[in-house]
DNA sequence: CTCCCTTGTATTGCATTGCGATACAATGTG
DNA sequence: CACATTGTATCGCAATGCAATACAAGGGAG
């Protein structure tokens, strides 16, 4: 239900390392002026536009002016004038009135928060990723799996490696994350490997892998020993076990991360001791129902 | 610069109890048809209406149908169609298609991620939180004031009291909050009446103070104290104490909570330990900066 | 300090785009 | 099995959003 369909390009698209703050080249942040601008005769070419301009601001920088804006997407000034305009009247922008420039708004909390109150996995996940958090003291996390990626929908904070790996709504690319290459390990080997295949493999660390067969290789690991393993390749230092969520056809939904410094773990502890945990929580919250991530009203 | 302007009506609005789960009015969920369509030449109408079928599920029904949509929103049928027609091809919607429902869709995380990814104030406070959850074992949570609301951008759950209280972008009254009346108490006390009073007071537990002195007077205490104490005005059974966050010029941007189970802690004990905390935390994090809430690039 | 260049803001006439009434199809309910 | 209800498709009209352009306001460089 959630991966079929033409995959609407998401404009997060992968997001890069963060914090590792970097210039970030100016590049066209937005996808194609017309992606959807298919003779669908209900389709209202505003309302693209203006996610385009939401979109303009994923591209790591904070704050941006119209000008910016408009180049980012590729709208006239003036489009971009008037889409900024109404979408700070909203409350969805924020305009910084010494600087005339523009950043996402609180009131976009408001949205996620939509999705979030009815999540029927996170929901039900909750009170065991706790628990496994309290059992071994380290970091654990919700993901949930969407078309080429994981999305991070609860996640507990420890002695954190960094503010941005405590965000919910942080989205990664599956193939370079643990909880990814549990979930892919999940699926059919094809449709597996067409995911890594057409993913845009760009490394986030310099230790991440991005070729086909490595990946797969990882993969495979997986699905022989019921979870995935990864080092350093989202944030270096960073060791992460995973193990996929189920639904009730056996359908991987999503994934429990347990992850933790290098500092303190080595590679066979992490294996030893995490694992089976991940793999047990994973195993607890993935029973039945016909909807596994919805909340049945 | 948060505070000024006119404040955009949300439509979140005042989100009830939660898993109170009352039926729920089937009320005109939306905001009066018109709010923003003056005269403005700048507004793009069909951005509002947007987000107004978004507000329609706002509602706490998880998933509408576009006829719903269509009386929720004050929209014709026609307008509905095509709206949720084009986020459900963005992926901000999901369609079910058993059903023929709409729901919020993943994708919304992606915007609400814009925001927090870059909230210096979350970013800056997380490992003060962290550590003071860690030192008293509860639920440590960081709240940013917005109009008259406070939104959680920050939640360490614990053995927790229902999912809902662990989910960040929860939208609550800050009459109603301890952190909201730690806020307030660090307004003049002409602005916090004025916020207080304008309000809508609706209770969402039977514990709920509701009018005006009051709530004046548990913010006077708060004034007093450096702290604000709730006993179930959010949630039956817990007890809550905060303190305001400050930046550089002394305005309140936010709060510290920390919520207990009055099944393991007495008024008496939160007042006592837990208090001191918070404001000691609140303390740390309110330092200067010239905006406290946003990291400058 | 002042000029100039860049960036944000306001205006306006035009036609594209979104509009809503209505007709049609499909569910599932009595 | 018929009917009520809800979702889907069509279409002509004009309101609404469009882009070009003119204007104002900062902010560096010299």
């Amino acid at each position: 239900m959630r991966e079929s369909g033409p995959p609407p390009e998401r404009f997060s698209g992968v997001e890069r390392g963060e914090r590792q703050d970097r210039p970030v080249a100016q590049e066209p942040v937005a996808q194609e002026p017309d992606s959807h601008a298919r003779k669908d005769p209900l389709h209202v070419a505003s309302l693209e536009k203006a996610f385009r301009v939401m979109g303009a601001f994923s591209s790591g920088r904070r704050d941006l002016g119209i000008t910016e804006i408009a180049e980012a997407t590729g709208l006239t000034k003036s489009a971009a004038q008037r889409f900024v305009h109404t979408l700070t009247a909203l409350g969805y922008l924020e305009r910084d009135e010494e600087t005339r420039r523009y950043a996402p708004g609180i009131r976009l909390l408001d949205l996620g928060f939509l999705y979030l109150r009815h999540d029927a996995l996170a929901e039900r996940a909750s009170p065991f990723l706790v628990a496994a958090s309290e059992r071994c003291g380290e970091r654990v996390n919700l993901s949930e799996f969407d078309g080429s990626d994981i999305v991070y929908t609860f996640r507990i904070p420890k002695r954190t490696m960094g503010y941005i790996n405590t965000v919910v709504g942080r989205r990664l690319p599956a193939f370079a994350t643990s909880g990814g290459r549990a979930v892919l390990a999940a699926l059919p080997e094809d449709e597996a490997l067409r995911i890594v295949t057409q993913a845009e493999r760009k490394a986030l660390t310099p230790r991440t892998v991005t070729d086909v067969d490595s990946i797969m290789a990882g993969v495979a690991d997986a699905r022989r020993l019921g979870y995935a393993f990864t080092d350093s390749e989202i944030l270096l230092g960073e060791l992460a076990v995973a193990a996929a969520v189920l639904d009730h056809r056996g359908h991987p939904v999503g994934a429990v991360h347990i992850s933790v410094s290098n500092g303190a773990w080595s590679e066979a502890r992490v294996r030893e001791d995490l694992a089976p945990l991940a793999m047990e929580t994973a195993q607890t919250i993935s029973r039945p129902g016909p909807s596994t991530r919805r909340r049945r009203e």
